[in-house]
DNA sequence: GCAAGGTC
C-alpha cells in the first residue's frame, strides 16, 4: 500500500480526486478522514502535528530559574495525537511513503515531523518527497511521476527557529513575569514577533505624546468662469522653492486674506493638463487582503476566518499565502467564464471576455507554495452564505477581475491664478477611462472638477475664506496597516500576522482599535529596549533568515546556529539578573496605572478595577482593607478604561467590551449616583391588591436595569429590560396587564419592547421550547441558547467540546472569554 | 500558564 501524506485534510482529498480520476473512497480513523483507492491511501495532516517544548522537571515557573531554560532539552512531542496515531497505523503497513506537504520550508519541515513519525514503526520503507506549488492536474500528475527526496536541511532549518523562538520566548517571558508577580494567566509574554510588533505601536505612542502641535493657516477662495464656481487654494514657494499650502505665521495669513478679500478677480497665470494612467492592482496576497478587507470595515482576525470559510467550502483559493503572481496554468478567460450569466457578478465578467486580450497584472512576489487568493469558479448561492461572507466572496472575485481588467486613465488640470503678487491654485481630475474601476468599486473614483480656462483668463473671485488649523500628530497604526508593516519588516509570517495582534490584545498589551498600547505594553517595550534590545527588533529576525539560508544550503549546522543564539542569550540575562526588582517594580507600577480610574471619594487614593472571583469586574480603593469603598461594573463585558474624565468627580470614564454588545458606562460614580427609581408603570401583580405595590423601572448601581416593586425588597417580584438604550413610556397600554407598552432607543432604530410582562412571558415560553440543559448555566439566556444552538450547540456536552474562538466567531454577541467561563461552569 | 509556526 502506498501512503500519501499531506499538510492538511483539504489538500488531501483534492489530491485524491486527481489522482483516483474521482474514484477514491472516504472514510474516518481516529477522527482523520482517509482517502482511499487502488491500494493507495492519502491522508492530511494539520499543520504540524508535534511540537517543541521542555522536558517535564521545567515546567514549574517558580522552581526553574528562567536562565536555565537556556541550555534546557527541547523535546519533540505529539500535539496531534489522534492524527498521530492513524499516520502510525498506516506507516507500518506501508510498502512505499509519498510526503507531499507544502512546497516551503514549514512544509518541509512539517513533512520531516511526518518522516521521523513512520520511520519509527517502519525502519524500511521508502519515503519520497514531492513538490508543486498549486494543486490542479498537471501539476500533481508531474509531480508524483518525479518524484524527490526530503531536504533535511531545509527542514533543519525549520527546526532552529522552533528551538531559538522557544528559548528566547519562554526565558525572557518567565523572567518578566517572575519579576512582576505576574503568574498564571496574567503572565508577562516576549517573542521573536510580538516584541518587536509592540514596539511598533508603543514607538507611535511616544511620537504622539511627545507630540507639540503647531498653529497654522491655510487661505482656500472661490474661482468662477461664466456659472461654473471651483474652489482654489493660496500656496507659495518655500525656502526649498517646493510648493507649500500652510501659511506658519497669522500675520502673513491676515495680510494675504485682506489682499484677495479686497479683490473680485483674479488672473489665470497657468494651466497645467497631464493625463495619467492608474494601473489595475496585483492580485492578492494574505496581507492585500486583510487591507482590502479592512477598508470594508472587517478586522484582520474576521477577515482570515471568512476566508477560511470560504477556502473550505470550496469557493477561493487557498487565503493564506505571499504570492502576487498568478500560477501559469491560471486560465483567466477560463475562469471568468464561470461567472458569465450569473445575476450580480456576471456582467463584468462579460464585459472583461470581450478584451481582445487578457493579461494578469504581476505583483512583486513569486513563492512556490499557493497561488495568490482568486476565486475557484464555484460561485455559492447567495442562501448558502452569510451576508459578510458574500462581501468578502465579491471582493476577491472583483479583485480578481481587477487584475485581469485594462488600467484606468485620469485627466489631471491644473489651474494656477494670481492675484496681485499671491497666487492660488485648483486641481481638478476626471476620469476619463473608469477600466478595472468598473469592475473593482473599491476605490475612489471621485472627481473634482476645474473648467477648462485658458491662460490670462480673468476669473471672478469670491468667498475668501482663512482657517486656523494646527498640526495633527501621526494618527497610529491601523490593524492592517501593522500588518503591511510587519510584513515590510520581515516578521512574522502570512499565517500567523493576524493572530500576532490578537495575542497583544489577549495578553493586555493594547486596547481597542486601531490599538492603542497600555502602560504595562510600554513598560514591557522599556524593559526589553534596555536589557534585551535584539528581542524588541527586527534584526533578530533579519539574522535568523540569514541563518537559516545558511543551515538550508548546508553551509552551516543546526547546533551552531543554535549554540550563537543560547550564547548571546547568556548575556543578555547575565546583565537582566542585577535589575530583577528594578524592573519588576516598573512592571507592577503600570499594571496598576492601567487600572487606575481616579481618586476615591471616601479617602482620596487611588480607585482601581479589580476582578472578582468569577471572572466580572468592581471598582475597589487602593487603600483596601483600610478604605472599603467600591462601585459595581456592569456584568457583561470587560471595562475599558477611556481618555475621558468625568468632569465631576475626576474619574476615567469607562466602557465594557462585550464584541458587538460593547457599550460605554460612562463614570461609575455618576451611574451609581443615578441609580434610583424612574417612571411608576403600575400596579405590582404580586402585592397590588394586598400592600399597594408599584412597578417602576428602576437602575440598579451597576448600570443595569430592571422593573420591580416599589416595596423592594419586601416584594421582590422583576422583570428584565435591555441593558442597553433609552427606556420610552408609551401612553399604549397592554389590556391583559394594564401596563405601559415600553419602546426603547438604541442604535439607529427604537424597538418596541412592549408591556413589559407580555415581553417576559414570550422569552420564557421560547426558553422552555428549547428545552436545552445550556439554560442552567449562569448568565446563558434564552436568547443566547437560540443562538448557540443554529450554531448547532444544543446541550451541555456541546458547549464543552466547543472551541470557544470558532464559536465566538459563529455567534454575534458571544465572546470566547463567556464561552470558557460558561465551559468552567459545565 | 512561556514562542512561533502550521491548521480548524
Amino acid at each position: 500500500m502506498e501512503l500519501i501524506i499531506t499538510e492538511k485534510d483539504n489538500a488531501a482529498r483534492r489530491i485524491a480526486d486527481i489522482l483516483s480520476g474521482g474514484t477514491y473512497d472516504s472514510s474516518r480513523e481516529n477522527g482523520v478522514n482517509v482517502y482511499e483507492w487502488g491500494g493507495k491511501r492519502c491522508v492530511g495532516l494539520s499543520g504540524h502535528v508535534v511540537g517543541v517544548d521542555f522536558p517535564d522537571e521545567y515546567s514549574d515557573w517558580r522552581d526553574v530559574e528562567p536562565v536555565e531554560l537556556i541550555d534546557a532539552d527541547v523535546e519533540k512531542t505529539a500535539t496531534k495525537e489522534n492524527i498521530v496515531a492513524t499516520l502510525r497505523i498506516f506507516a507500518r503497513k506501508a510498502t512505499s511513503v509519498t510526503i507531499a506537504t507544502d512546497y516551503d520550508r514549514e512544509g518541509e519541515l512539517i513533512g520531516k515531523e511526518a518522516y521521523e513519525i513512520v520511520r519509527d514503526v517502519n525502519e524500511d520503507v521508502p519515503i519520497r518527497r514531492v513538490r508543486f506549488s498549486s494543486i490542479t492536474e498537471n501539476e500533481v500528475q508531474e509531480a508524483f511521476e518525479n518524484p524527490d527526496d526530503l531536504d533535511f536541511d531545509l527542514a533543519a532549518a525549520g527546526e532552529a527557529r522552533q528551538i531559538i523562538d522557544l528559548i528566547w520566548g519562554a526565558a525572557l517571558t518567565r523572567f518578566l513575569s517572575l519579576s512582576a508577580g505576574q503568574l498564571g494567566n496574567d503572565f508577562i509574554s516576549v517573542g521573536r514577533v510580538q516584541s518587536p510588533t509592540l514596539k511598533l505601536i508603543v514607538d507611535r505612542e511616544r511620537e504622539i505624546q511627545a507630540f507639540d502641535p503647531e498653529d497654522y493657516w491655510e487661505l482656500f477662495a472661490d474661482l468662477a468662469k461664466d456659472d461654473t464656481t471651483f474652489e482654489s487654494q493660496y500656496f507659495y514657494r518655500d525656502e526649498d522653492d517646493n510648493e507649500a499650502e500652510r501659511v506658519w505665521e497669522e500675520a502673513v495669513a491676515e495680510e494675504v486674506y485682506d489682499t484677495l478679500s479686497s479683490n473680485d478677480a483674479a488672473t489665470v497665470v497657468d494651466v497645467n493638463r497631464r493625463t495619467r494612467t492608474d494601473a489595475p492592482p496585483t492580485p492578492f496576497n494574505t496581507t492585500q487582503f486583510i487591507r482590502a478587507a479592512g477598508a470594508l470595515g472587517y478586522s484582520a482576525q474576521r477577515a482570515m476566518s471568512i476566508a477560511e470559510d470560504l477556502y473550505t467550502a470550496g469557493y477561493i483559493t487557498y487565503p493564506r499565502t505571499d504570492n502576487t503572481v498568478y500560477p501559469d496554468d491560471l486560465d483567466p478567460e477560463e475562469l471568468l467564464d464561470d461567472f458569465v450569466g450569473h445575476p450580480t457578478l456576471g456582467e463584468s465578467a462579460e464585459d472583461l471576455l470581450e478584451a481582445d486580450e487578457i493579461q494578469p497584472t504581476e505583483g512583486d512576489e513569486e513563492t512556490t507554495d499557493h497561488p495568490p487568493i482568486h476565486p475557484t469558479g464555484e460561485i455559492p448561492s447567495r442562501g448558502d452564505v452569510s451576508d459578510d461572507e458574500w462581501e468578502i466572496f465579491e471582493l476577491v472575485v472583483r479583485r480578481f477581475y481587477a487584475t485581469v481588467a485594462e488600467a484606468a486613465v485620469w485627466e489631471h488640470l491644473k489651474v494656477v491664478s494670481e492675484v496681485e503678487d499671491y497666487r492660488l491654485k485648483a486641481n481638478g481630475k476626471r476620469l476619463v477611462e473608469p477600466g478595472y474601476h468598473d469592475v473593482y468599486p473599491y476605490f475612489s473614483t471621485t472627481e473634482n472638477y476645474v473648467p477648462d480656462v485658458e491662460e490670462g483668463e480673468e476669473l471672478a473671485l469670491s468667498d475668501v475664506e482663512l482657517e486656523a488649523k494646527q498640526t495633527q500628530p501621526p494618527r497610529r497604526y491601523g490593524q492592517s496597516r501593522l500588518i503591511e508593516t510587519m510584513e515590510d519588516m520581515g516578521i512574522g509570517t502570512k499565517s500567523t500576522r493576524h493572530n500576532t495582534l490578537e495575542k497583544l490584545y489577549d495578553r493586555g498589551y493594547i486596547e481597542s482599535d486601531p490599538p492603542r498600547p497600555t502602560k504595562l505594553a510600554m513598560a514591557v517595550v522599556d524593559a526589553a529596549e534596555n536589557y534585551a534590545d535584539r528581542v524588541v527588533s527586527e534584526e533578530m529576525t533579519a539574522q535568523l533568515e540569514a541563518d537559516m539560508d545558511a543551515i538550508a544550503s548546508g553551509e552551516a549546522d543546526l547546533s551552531d546556529v543554535t549554540d550563537e543564539s543560547r550564547e548571546m542569550l547568556e548575556e543578555i540575562f547575565a546583565n537582566l539578573a542585577e535589575s530583577r526588582e528594578e524592573i519588576g517594580d516598573h512592571l507592577r507600577k503600570s499594571l496598576k496605572d492601567d487600572k487606575r480610574l481616579g481618586p476615591c471619594p471616601e479617602c482620596g487614593e487611588d480607585l482601581l478595577v479589580r476582578n472578582s472571583r468569577h471572572g466580572s469586574y468592581f471598582i475597589g480603593c487602593d487603600g483596601y482593607p483600610d478604605c472599603e469603598y467600591t462601585l459595581p461594573l456592569p456584568s457583561t463585558g470587560k471595562p475599558l478604561i477611556l481618555e475621558n474624565e468625568c468632569e465631576e468627580h475626576g474619574l476615567h470614564e469607562v466602557k465594557m467590551l462585550a464584541g458587538r454588545q460593547t457599550f460605554v458606562h460612562g463614570c461609575p460614580l455618576c451611574k451609581a449616583e443615578d441609580a434610583g427609581e424612574g417612571p411608576i408603570l403600575g400596579d405590582c401583580p404580586e402585592c397590588g391588591e394586598e400592600h399597594d405595590g408599584e412597578l417602576a423601572v428602576k437602575t440598579l448601581q451597576s448600570g443595569s436595569r430592571l422593573v420591580g416593586c416599589t416595596r423592594y425588597p419586601d416584594c421582590e417580584y422583576s422583570l428584565p429590560l435591555p441593558r442597553r438604550g433609552e427606556i420610552e413610556v408609551t401612553d399604549e397600554r397592554c389590556d391583559e396587564h394594564d401596563l405601559p407598552e415600553l419602546v426603547v432607543h438604541s442604535g439607529d432604530e427604537p424597538w418596541e419592547l412592549g408591556c413589559p410582562i407580555c415581553n417576559y412571558q414570550e422569552f420564557q415560553a421560547r426558553e422552555s421550547d428549547s428545552g436545552s440543559d445550556l439554560e442552567a448555566l449562569d448568565g446563558l439566556g434564552a436568547k443566547t441558547v437560540e443562538k448557540l444552538a443554529d450554531a448547532g450547540i444544543e446541550s451541555i456536552d456541546d458547549l464543552t467540546d466547543a472551541d470557544p474562538d470558532a464559536v465566538a466567531e459563529d455567534v454575534d454577541g458571544v465572546s470566547a472569554d463567556r464561552i470558557r467561563n460558561w465551559q468552567a461552569e459545565a
